[in-house]
DNA sequence: AACCACGGCAACCGCCCATTT
DNA sequence: GAAATGGGCGGTTGCCGTGGT
C-alpha cells in the first residue's frame, strides 16, 4: 500500500518563499513553537504550503543564529574529517557546526569541498606517478603493479586481480570497475544499524541497547537532560594512547536542525523530550544506541589503536582510497592539532587501515570514491565482519 | 549586447523509520 | 500485528547570478 500524500500537492503553494510567507512563519513559529505538527502548521497560519516546506523553510532558512556561506577552514577540516569518517551523514556532521544546517553543509561539500579534494586528489597523483615512473625506468624493473596493487572485486576470480596503473591515466591507483552490485551480504550492511554501531565503536564511541541503564548514558549528560551531545566522535589521534585529544568538542547548546546525532531518524541514545521554539530537546534513553563521548584514554578508543588492530592487513591493503586528502590533516590544522601532527597520522592510518576503509565504503562510494570508481576490497569488509 | 556554460543554493522529492491508531 | 501518519534524512532538481566568448 502506497504512501499517503502529506499534502494536498494540487493546492500547495510551491517555490521560492517570499518575505511575506516568511515573516508568517517565522511570527507564528516564535509565538508558538510547531506545537510537533509540522502538517498541521501551514493550515494554522494561513500558507499554502506544505507542512514538509514549513519544516525546511523554518530550519534551514528563518530559524535563529543560522549562518549561511563563508566557511571557515576549521568547519572544512571538521567537515572533511567527518565526511571521511561516517560518509554523507549530513545531519550528524550539522550537528558538529554549530549553526549550520545539513542542506547547507551538503550543499557545501558538493559545490566546492568535494571538488577542492578532488582537484587537490588528482593534482598529486599525476605527480606521485610521474615519480613512479621515472623511478620503474631508472630502476628497469616493475613494481609498479604491486605498489598499486588493487583488488579487483569485479574479477570472477576468486582471488585478488592486481591491476596495473597504466589502465587508469587519472586515477592510477584505483581499480577500473563497472559499476557492481553490493554482495547480498553487504547489502544488507548497509546503512544497517548494527554496522553504523560497529563503525561508532570503532572511532570511539560506545553503544547500548538498554538506554534505561545510567551507566550507559554519556558521562557528560548521566542523569540529565540534554539538549545535544557534545562528543560526537571522541577521536585519540595520539599514536602513543596516552593523550587524549577530543576532536570535536564543542561547548554550549548548539541548536542545530539536525542534532544530536541521527541515524535515519533515530537520535543515538537520546529520546524526544519536547520542543520549544521548534528546537528539540533531547533526553538520554530510549533502546536506542547510545553513543558515549568518551574523555578518558583509557576507554577512547585510538586510531593508533585501531591501525595495530591488524598492521600486517593495513600494510597490505591497496586501498590508497584517501591519497591527495593530506592538506586536510596537516599540523596548521587549527582544530585537530595533536603531538604528533594530525596530518601523517590521520592520513596514513586512512590509507592503509582496512577498518576505516570498509567503515568508509558506503560514504566513499557515494562521494569521492564513487567518482573514481573506487570499490574497497573483500578483505576490508571481511575485517569488519570480523571486529 | 546576446548567448552560453557553469556554479551555488534553495527547495523539492522519495524514501525510511518511529510512533500512533 | 497491520495500517496510517508524521518527522526526518539524503539525493536531486531547477532557478538564478555570474563570467566568458
Amino acid at each position: 500500500m502506497g504512501r499517503a500524500p502529506c499534502c494536498d500537492k494540487a493546492n500547495v503553494k510551491k517555490g521560492p518563499w517570499s518575505p511575506e510567507e516568511d515573516a508568517k512563519l517565522k511570527s507564528y513559529i516564535e509565538e508558538h513553537g510547531t506545537g510537533g505538527n509540522w502538517i498541521a502548521l501551514p493550515q494554522k497560519i494561513g500558507l499554502k504550503r506544505c507542512g514538509k516546506s514549513c519544516r525546511l523553510r523554518w530550519l534551514n532558512y528563518l530559524r535563529p543564529n543560522i549562518k549561511h556561506g563563508g566557511f571557515s577552514e576549521e568547519e572544512d577540516n571538521i567537515i572533511c574529517s567527518l565526511y571521511i569518517s561516517i560518509g554523507s551523514r549530513w545531519s550528524i556532521i550539522a550537528a558538529q557546526l554549530p549553526g549550520r544546517t545539513d542542506n547547507d553543509i551538503k550543499n557545501y561539500w558538493n559545490t566546492r569541498l568535494k571538488k577542492k579534494l578532488l582537484g587537490k586528489q588528482r593534482k598529486d597523483q599525476l605527480a606521485a606517478r610521474k615519480g613512479l615512473k621515472a623511478q620503474e625506468t631508472k630502476r628497469g624493473i616493475n613494481n609498479i603493479g604491486m605498489i598499486n596493487s588493487m583488488v579487483d572485486v569485479n574479477s570472477e576470480n576468486t582471488g585478488p586481480n592486481i591491476m596495473n596503473i597504466n589502465q587508469n591515466p587519472y586515477w592510477p591507483e584505483l581499480p577500473i570497475l563497472a559499476p557492481q552490485p553490493y554482495s547480498s551480504e553487504f547489502e544488507q550492511r548497509r546503512d544497517n544499524h548494527a554496522s553504523i554501531r560497529k563503525l561508532l565503536i570503532k572511532l570511539g564511541g560506545r553503544f547500548s541497547d538498554d538506554g534505561d541503564n545510567d551507566n550507559n548514558r554519556p558521562i557528560h549528560d548521566v542523569g540529565s537532560t540534554v539538549h545535544h551531545p557534545n562528543h560526537l566522535f571522541p577521536i585519540n589521534i595520539n599514536p602513543s594512547g596516552t593523550t587524549t585529544q577530543q576532536l570535536y568538542e564543542l561547548s554550549g547548546d548548539v541548536t542545530s536542525s539536525s542534532a544530536p546525532a541521527v541515524f535515519g531518524n533515530s537520535a543515538v541514545g537520546f529520546t524526544q523530550a519536547g520542543q520549544h521554539n521548534g528546537i528539540t530537546d533531547y533526553e538520554p534513553g530510549s533502546s536506542n544506541m547510545l553513543l558515549q563521548g568518551q574523555t578518558s584514554s583509557s576507554t577512547t578508543t585510538t586510531i593508533a589503536q585501531l591501525a595495530e588492530l591488524d598492521e600486517e592487513k593495513a600494510y597490505n591493503d591497496p586501498a590508497q582510497v584517501l591519497d591527495g586528502l593530506e592538506f586536510l590533516f596537516d599540523g596548521n590544522s587549527t582544530s585537530t592539532s595533536t603531538t604528533y601532527g594530525w596530518g601523517d597520522q590521520m592520513s596514513s592510518f586512512i590509507y592503509s587501515n582496512p577498518l576505516i576503509a570498509s567503515h568508509d565504503y558506503e560514504g566513499m562510494q557515494r562521494g569521492i570514491l564513487s567518482e573514481q570508481e573506487c570499490l574497497l576490497s573483500d578483505q576490508s569488509s571481511t575485517f569488519l565482519e570480523a571486529q
